[in-house]
DNA sequence: TGCTATTTTGATATTGATTTACAATATCAT
DNA sequence: ATGATATTGTAAATCAATATCAAAATAGCA
């Protein structure tokens, strides 16, 4: 499941950026990929650390800053202060609609809401970058 | 310019949970009404330091959770992990619009996207709540 | 291969923001 | 005034994230 892209993504960036490979970097690379889902670095973290145990935190960290630099993968904050961090690759741009009782997240997009927040952003003299939005209610399966 | 109505939400909040005035409240309360901007709580904290040197960051922390507590303000977490405390009396719902440059930022609100957010959510079968939309670009004065 | 410059690593310490613990002090209904 | 309860400042504790640094790994080159 793991796409050769990606991987040539992360050669690439380590080429142009004179960086070195490492078999930490490569774990970390494979086990990120092979879980597609919103980790935290932590949970990352213990996931590794399940293979290897003598990775260290800060390897996490620093190659989770690697995959955010050469594009596979950003860092969301949520409101209560965690961070996690998202696929990128073959991911076009979403937002995310939260349960506030359970926190479950749906990734969604409104391409009216899109174009809309882009002239929102024109109409105060902005030159539009990106943006962010969260959306909270209660889920389906929470509301009974 | 400190309207009248705003203490007596903090009043009555302290009455209804059996909390106790004290003078070091009624400071930062004052002080955090009088400025009407998105403060930090290092920065509330400095501004309190000038009348009161006495007082401590724990308290400052502490008075900030009552505030957003009794519905006088809300704690704002931007994208670098910065928390600004935020009026919310006499404010309606909004949103904001960050330079990327230089931090600046307006508050906006557009209806229709309002409307369409809770759209969304409700097509995905959640009951609606809230949300959280930060828009960034580069504002005019930094363009050129 | 071996050599060498450079990068990476893990352990540990450090930061910075926020929270907590706790003994001393202040508040307030009686 | 008294006593029960809440609040305060100080200092220590968290917590996630970052920086430091000596030892180990990598990769280009002989």
């Amino acid at each position: 499941m793991i796409s050769e892209k990606e991987i040539n993504i992360f050669e690439d960036y380590l080429l142009t950026k004179n960086l070195k490979h490492s078999e930490q970097r490569n774990e970390i690379l494979y086990i990120f990929l092979k879980h597609d889902k919103h980790l935290t670095a932590n949970e990352l973290y213990r996931i590794v650390q399940g293979k290897y145990p003598a990775i260290g935190y800060a390897t996490i960290y620093r190659t989770l800053k690697l995959l955010c630099a050469c594009g596979l993968c950003r860092e969301l904050k949520f409101e209560d202060g965690t961070s996690r961090y998202e696929h990128l690759f073959n991911h076009q741009h979403h937002d995310h609609l939260i349960c506030t009782k359970c926190g479950r997240f749906v990734e969604v997009v409104d391409p009216q809401i899109e174009a809309l927040q882009e002239k929102l952003i024109k109409k105060h003299g902005f030159h539009p970058e990106r943006h962010r939005m969260e959306l909270y209610g209660v889920c389906k399966r929470c509301k009974r």
